[in-house]
DNA sequence: GGAATAAAGGATATATTTATCTTTAATTAA
DNA sequence: TTAATTAAAGATAAATATATCCTTTATTCC
């Protein structure tokens, strides 16, 4: 559904929103360990959320990355678009050059209701919202052994 | 959403149940020409696809592959289960080892929503019905230029 | 200013997916 | 039986995604 990078890229935007806020900032060493991902390969997407502006990041000593707590609300559509781009969002299922109602593939019909709900879903949640469900304990970002 | 593969793979399939049904095979070139795919690698998805019974298939002249007309219906589930495997359809939204309730992820429940209704059309949706609207002229498997 | 810290950037490596090419096996028809 | 046809199988190549390593730049603290 989503790619590696973009689950890392959301799992670490609500971390990063969960910590953030009261000045401080998040290491990249601090992210990787909490959300379960290798260290460099986080680190490339982090500089694509920095360079489209979704999170931003201050060099050396207590640097980091943060959101700022009155910063509009991110979309999870806004971040799987930066990372993955949006032609698998609204491309055809089944991979014709055109989704559309005119020329319409075997399963444009029931595909589309699917994607639909899954676009609704990305437009509604956001990233603080689901920060804050998750300092409240209610989800996790890693889980512990069985 | 899905491989190319499982796209090849299902085009492929309801191009072949669109045609065969009256004793004649058709062959993997007219198939890879119809849905405007590479003809090896297709080749190789029409091998999986046989090996699980999906497809049958026939050496030789005048061979090539068909699906009996009162075969059992065919859910799409069970063809992106045959390419892409269930891990996709099943597993956590964001990489989670186990999907649950009880250690769910931040997107847990607008993911797991979304996804249901996913698999709701992959096992409500067969091979069989969507060649139906592909021989009757409703849909397509590739578009005319612009 | 110098040392330490942390993100940014560039280069490389590994894994996976997609695609192509070649050979083999089965079947048909002449 | 021979030639032609077609799927099966195996080997290789190209493209992409994922992961790691090394260097540079900005910042802080002493
Ligand atoms: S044409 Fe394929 S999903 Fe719309
Ligand atoms: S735990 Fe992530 S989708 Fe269920």
């Amino acid at each position: 559904m989503f790619s590696k990078a973009c689950k890392y890229a959301i799992k670490a935007l609500i971390y990063i929103a969960s910590r953030s806020g009261d000045g401080s900032n998040i290491s990249l060493r601090d992210i990787a360990a909490q959300i379960d991902s290798p260290e460099h390969f986080t680190a490339k997407i982090m500089q694509i959320l920095s360079k489209q502006g979704i999170v931003s990041s201050i060099k050396g000593p207590n640097g980091g990355f943060y959101i700022e707590r009155n910063a509009p609300a991110i979309p999870l559509f806004e971040v799987v678009r930066a990372i993955d781009g949006v032609h698998h969002l609204t491309g055809c299922g089944l991979g014709l050059k055109n989704c559309s109602e005119d020329q319409p593939c075997p399963i444009h019909r029931e595909f589309s209701e699917v994607r639909n709900r899954l676009l609704q879903m990305l437009h509604q949640s956001t990233i603080q919202q689901l920060a804050g469900e998750l300092t409240s304990g209610q989800t996790v970002l890693k889980q512990m052994a069985l």
